[in-house]
DNA sequence: TGTTAGCACTCAACCGGCACGAGTGCTAAC
DNA sequence: GTTAGCACTCGTGCCGGTTGAGTGCTAACA
């Protein structure tokens, strides 16, 4: 027995069905709500004929069917192979970013919120996230008598500062001057690349060797402990509306899930290779979301840098919808990022 | 009729017993699990003159009694009056904030879960708040070509950094000497003095208006639009193991309430006066908050700048504990930022 | 006068039985 | 190949009885 055309036709109105409604669905209601001029009978029989081939799963005897995973990738699987992705909800989403400072944090966060509004499931953003940064320019900046702000502007536009002490009374012009060589030697290095050469230079510049080492302890120190980008989460609370949440221990582990950043990210963060990516189920490989999906897609930030949006809800999602709504709000946030980028460049 | 010290005492077991077990308490639990040296029937007796008194509620006939707002209020109450708020957990706390970077904002993240992880509710920190902050240091940092990050260093430390454009090519040096004639001129006002008074400095720095006039707009745009202060959050999903919260609905509006941290900063904000508050039930004015407490903390970070931390919970919350923790993680805090303080003046 | 034992009463929680109905699989007729 | 009909399954909701924790009241006691 395989697949033919009216098998898909009827899966796909079980897919849409159970989609909508979350309960198991029977012969009788695509009989009846989905015009396929079949009765219920028929229906049954191919439904039987589904299950057999693995695409419906029965939760007991006498209820309905409901779509197994591999039901929702064949699913998801020409939703996109038949680019049936709409740019629907674009102008709803463009409003929100106009007329506004323009913070990367401030952006992502935001980002999570209309994203997880529009789709009414879970939203997560990471920053974009690329090659090893470039320095371009390193400066220091007197903030009291005794301490100076070090502020690395790298090629991604991303500035890491923190206060570092300084060795005795320096002015703001020695500051500079010390600044202008770093910034002579360092350029176009990687953060461990100018940890490495750091000690040379500090050979070549005796006179502020006491300034350079409190430098040096500064920039190994963040090599080893690099500030964890900031993770971006939406809607969260959205999850508890799906009955298949109403169980307490797993709403419960799903939201520590949800707090838990460092491992979210790593779950979300993709190749970068695929515009979409689409996990089902199991697919996902983290036991908390044996009965979620997670769909998500990346958008670029110019140079190489690449972000990632996604969404988490239960694997009864509306693909459709959700696809549509990634796609739009990725080629945004594209277009806002890569914006900026051409303001510095 | 009036309270004595025998009703006091048997409220005070009561209360412990609820606060534990989150059932009703029976007067039978009383005689027998506290040493109280009287009957199951005497106990009744008082209970009902307690309850008449308005500090318990019984949830119907045949069930045993639960504390009211009030009974929390006066045990609450009585806590705070004796000192009873030990430090015993303050190596515990201490140990986390060893050899780390203390980059602000990875600070208040961390004092919030680890605040949720000892209490088991959800924690809650905002960052210090004070006065006007005035600048310090003004400096333009080159960026690319047609690019500079503005770097404004002001008396509390906190930097707010953005990119704006140059009006053409201008090298280092230049920028360099505009910074040092700005931030003497501006050093020691607030954002929206250095406002008011850049188009007088426009005038006299003739060569560079174009620049400078780059500046005031988004000065002006800052002081509009002050970046929305990070409210740290941790343990929401904790909430969810109080039988309280078995309702799906209201454990939505809670977590929903977690996620606008705008109406969630302004429900915790202190008043900085007081060392401890503590909301109880219907007393934290929000709805969504009716059968929670919310007890907060202020801390220091020097030169008059206050931060608030908080817990949320059920109202039959571990009150003593709590306060325990807050008020050691209040000083943690304090010694924290007012140790970096001290490296910076 | 305060304390306690005893007793009747209440009521949520639990359990078993029963009817209902949605849905299936199978068979026979079209 | 399709469909009508029928027997069968099984989750759900409802009803009534039992249980047990807990109370309030009263009478006896120290």
């Amino acid at each position: 027995m395989e697949m033919d055309e009216r098998k898909l036709r009827i899966l796909q109105a079980i897919i849409d069905d159970y989609i909508l409604t979350g309960v198991p669905v029977g012969s009788r209601t695509i009989s009846r709500k989905y015009e396929t001029g079949l009765s219920s009978a028929t229906i049954r029989n191919e439904m039987s004929d589904l299950e057999e081939l693995g695409y419906l799963d029965q939760p007991h005897v006498s209820a309905g069917r409901v779509p197994s995973a591999k039901a929702y990738r064949l699913y998801v699987d020409s939703l996109i192979r038949t680019g049936r992705i709409r740019d629907d909800s674009l102008e709803s989403i463009g409003r929100y970013f106009t007329g506004r400072v323009h913070q990367m944090e401030d952006v992502i966060d935001h980002a999570a919120s209309v994203i997880s509004a529009l789709t009414r499931y879970t939203a997560v953003v990471l920053p974009p996230k690329g090659k090893q940064p470039r320095m371009q320019t390193v400066q220091l900046v007197p903030v009291s008598r005794d301490a100076a702000l070090v502020v690395i502007v790298t090629d991604t536009g991303i500035v890491r500062d923190s206060t570092i002490r300084l060795p005795g009374e320096m002015d703001s012009d020695t500051l500079y001057a010390v600044s202008r060589a770093l910034t002579e030697q360092l350029r176009g290095r990687t953060l461990s690349e100018a940890c490495d050469c750091l000690p040379d230079i500090i050979r070549t510049m005796q006179e502020n060797e006491e300034l350079l080492r409190g430098l040096y302890g500064f920039l190994t120190e963040r090599k080893e402990q690099p500030r964890r980008p900031h993770v971006a989460v939406g809607g969260t609370s959205n999850m508890l509306s799906y009955p298949e949440y109403s169980d307490m221990e797993k709403a419960r582990n799903f939201l520590s899930l949800m707090e838990t950043r460092d491992k979210l990210a790593s779950i979300i963060a993709g190749n970068g290779e695929m515009a979409f990516t689409v996990r089902i189920g199991p697919e996902t490989g983290v036991p908390e979301m044996a009965d979620c999906s997670i769909v998500t897609a990346s958008y670029s930030a110019g140079d190489g840098q690449q972000g990632t949006i996604g969404v988490i809800g239960p694997t009864r999602m509306r693909y459709s919808q959700v696809l549509s709504i990634l796609n739009t709000m990725g080629r945004q946030l594209t277009d806002l990022f890569s914006g900026e980028e051409k303001d510095n460049e």
